[in-house]
RNA sequence: GGGGGUGUAGCUCAAUUGGUUAGAGCGCUGCCCUGUCACGGCAGAGGUUACGGGUUCGAGCCCCGCCACUCCCGCCA
């Protein structure tokens, strides 16, 4: 049984060979008197051939009945193939193998999906797909970005071992620190009401290494939150998590611009330029509207706050007026933008707080628009010029709060972008990779519903060494030593310096964000604890490891790089879980349900 | 929690917009075929139109409900 070549290794330097070759039968073509099987191994596919006479007419017999999918292993001999025969598309498509000997390993059903045709298996509905995930994982694009994602992880565990990082597993076993995203909770049997918590990161965890002196920390870390899911976020993940001491901000990006130096060499020979660009927060909503920008697109954001300051339409100027700007893009090449594309931007604008969206369509030499006619000479000058307006483009503007005019044009942007790429008037190569690092994000946001100061990053950020003092006095001003890397619009991760100073914490967890200080001794008294004892200065950031190889493998879903997923509300279909327990398993962790019972249809 | 999309043969999709017995390609089954590689030829089987109601002389199509998958908003310290 034991085989002599994989599938894809057989040359016409073999000919003469006998070899032994096991796989599944990819396809077969049975000419009656004459029998080709190509066997399919992870790593490609080779021909043989099936002619009674070189065979018992019994293992002819045999060949006859193989169905897609059943596992063989064959014997004979290499043979270049006759001259004309040759299958270019196959690595191994200048020779075949003459099968002497046929040993059927286990035969298989018809499968529900075919996995032999990439076109068509490609269309297959994903629920089919996640259902027989084992069938789907036989595809070669997946085998590939399976084996892309292996590799990748080796680079990277190579990579910080050369860095001098020590790979510390954490517990998955955690305490319960419900500031964040919604945890998955387990029961404890022998502390019968109490619970633990499944890491959303080992954020806490990867600090206190720090304070034990392991300086540098690595890990591919299982995190788990228990939120809504997207094409890009699973309710469990893998962070591609690291921690530092003795640091400063520019050593996170010179490590991490390293790693994903290597890591793009490795898995796509591509030479990734360094340094990355550098965006401020600010500057990233100006010119962007988002916080992850995606340079690739163009279309940048341009204020005309001054220009409409007394402006005759009221819309402009009065959101001026009250402290607010105007801000436009020019969607180059749209103005054919169809009422339902107008109206989906709106409705897109509305969704941010937009009360409309008001636009100019640029076609046959005139502007198209029911707000021009509010427009001075002066105003149409200042928009042609900054905007560079053409025949055949679209403006866009937003009058809003800074914050709300950036985001409403920011999702616009990326609304225009998807229509231009879709008719080909917008191309981006696929090894285009634009990184940037967003920096000087503000350490806190401001929650108008619950009336309190949240972290915008996690409470464990350091504020800029100089804005400490303002923390209590006007934590607006205070900005996060934070950090953000983004890849054509993926936020691919980010991190931080941390608090090391246990005054520092105790302030932001108590006065800033107003957490009672019994419950923050519950919560995080270890770590305040630990800080009293020597701890240094440290920083660390979390990679999104699956969206880095979604991004390597060119797919917008993470589904496509992790070999078991799940569907948007958490099942999996394979093994139906989740599933109901037994009375008893819940009577052990002293768990009653209350769960209402469904209505009977009708 | 909210909004959009999808659900018809094993798979991918049609069904002239409410009208005869729901079709096609691939796959599957049987027979034929000695140089195929998307093999070819002939014949055949295969349907609770996701599910439950309703409107109608008549529903795959319209209405109500419900389930699953998917995309987005909220959410994701």
């Amino acid at each position: 049984m034991k085989r002599t070549h994989h599938c894809s290794e057989l040359r016409t330097e073999h000919a003469g060979q006998t070899v032994t070759l096991s796989g599944w039968v990819h396809s077969r073509r049975d000419l009656g008197g004459l029998i080709f099987i190509d066997i399919r191994d992870r790593e490609g596919r080779t021909q043989t051939v099936f002619d009674p006479s070189d065979l018992p007419p019994e293992t002819f017999e045999r060949a006859s009945t193989l169905r897609s999918e059943a596992v063989v292993s064959v014997s004979g001999k290499v043979r270049k193939r006759p001259d004309g025969t040759d299958n270019l598309k196959i690595a191994s498509g200048q020779v075949e193998v003459m099968v002497t000997n046929l040993e059927v390993l286990n035969q298989a059903e018809v499968l529900p999906f075919p996995v032999d045709d990439p076109e068509v298996t490609a269309k297959v509905n994903e629920e089919l797909r996640l259902q027989h995930r084992y069938l789907d994982l036989r595809r070669p694009e997946m085998v590939r970005n399976l084996r892309l994602r292996s590799k990748v992880a080796t680079a990277t565990r190579v990579y910080f071992d050369e860095q001098g990082f020590l790979e510390v597993e954490t517990p998955l076993l955690f305490k319960s620190t419900p500031e964040g995203a919604r945890e998955f909770l387990v029961p404890s049997r022998v502390h019968p009401g109490q619970f633990y918590a499944l890491p959303q990161s080992p954020q806490q965890f990867k600090q206190i290494l720090m304070v034990a002196g392991v300086e540098r920390y690595f890990q591919l870390a299982k995190c788990f939150r228990d939120e809504d899911l997207r094409a890009d976020r699973q309710p469990e993940f893998t962070q591609v998590d690291v921690e530092m001491s003795f640091i400063e901000r520019q050593d996170i990006y010179d490590l991490i611009e390293g790693l994903l130096k290597r890591i793009w060499k490795t898995a796509l020979d591509i030479d990734l330029p360094t340094p990355f660009q550098r965006l401020s927060f600010e500057e990233a909503l100006n010119r962007f509207g988002i916080d992850k920008p995606d340079t690739r697109l163009g279309m940048e954001l341009v204020d005309f706050t001054e220009e409409f300051r007394a402006s005759k339409f009221k819309v402009f100027s009065g959101a001026v007026a009250n402290g607010g700007h105007v801000k436009a893009l020019n969607a180059r090449g749209l103005a054919d933008a169809t009422q339902g594309q107008i109206e989906a931007m709106t409705e897109c604008a509305k969704s941010f707080g937009a009360k409309g969206l008001a636009f100019i369509k640029v076609e046959g030499g005139e502007w198209k628009s029911p707000i021009v006619k509010f427009f001075t000479e002066e105003e149409k000058a200042a928009l042609t010029k900054k905007l560079d307006i053409q025949e055949g483009d679209l403006i866009l503007f937003a009058a809003d709060e800074w914050l709300a005019a950036c985001e409403i044009l920011g999702r616009i942007r990326l609304y225009c972008a998807d229509v231009l790429q879709a008719q080909g008037k917008l191309v981006i190569p696929k090894d285009r990779f634009d990184f940037l690092w967003v920096v000087d994000f503000p350490l806190l946001s401001f929650d108008k519903e619950q009336n309190r100061w949240y972290s915008s990053h996690h409470p464990f950020t350091a504020p800029v060494a100089e804005d400490i003092p303002l923390l209590t006095t006007d934590p607006r001003k205070v900005r996060g030593q934070h950090y953000d890397v983004v890849v054509n619009g993926v936020e691919l991760g980010g991190g931080s310096i941390r608090i090391h100073q246990p005054d520092v914490q105790k302030t932001v967890f108590e006065q800033v964000l107003q957490i009672p200080p019994d419950l923050v001794q519950a919560r995080f008294g270890y770590m305040l604890e630990a800080f009293r004892y020597g701890c240094p200065p440290h920083g660390g950031i979390a990679l999104g490891f699956d969206r880095l190889l979604a991004t390597l493998c060119g797919t917008s879903s993470i589904r496509d790089v992790i070999a078991f997923p799940k569907t948007a509300k958490g099942a999996d279909l394979m093994t139906d879980s989740p599933a109901p327990v037994e009375p008893k398993q819940l009577r052990d962790l002293h768990i009653d349900l209350k769960v209402p019972k469904k209505e009977p249809q009708g």
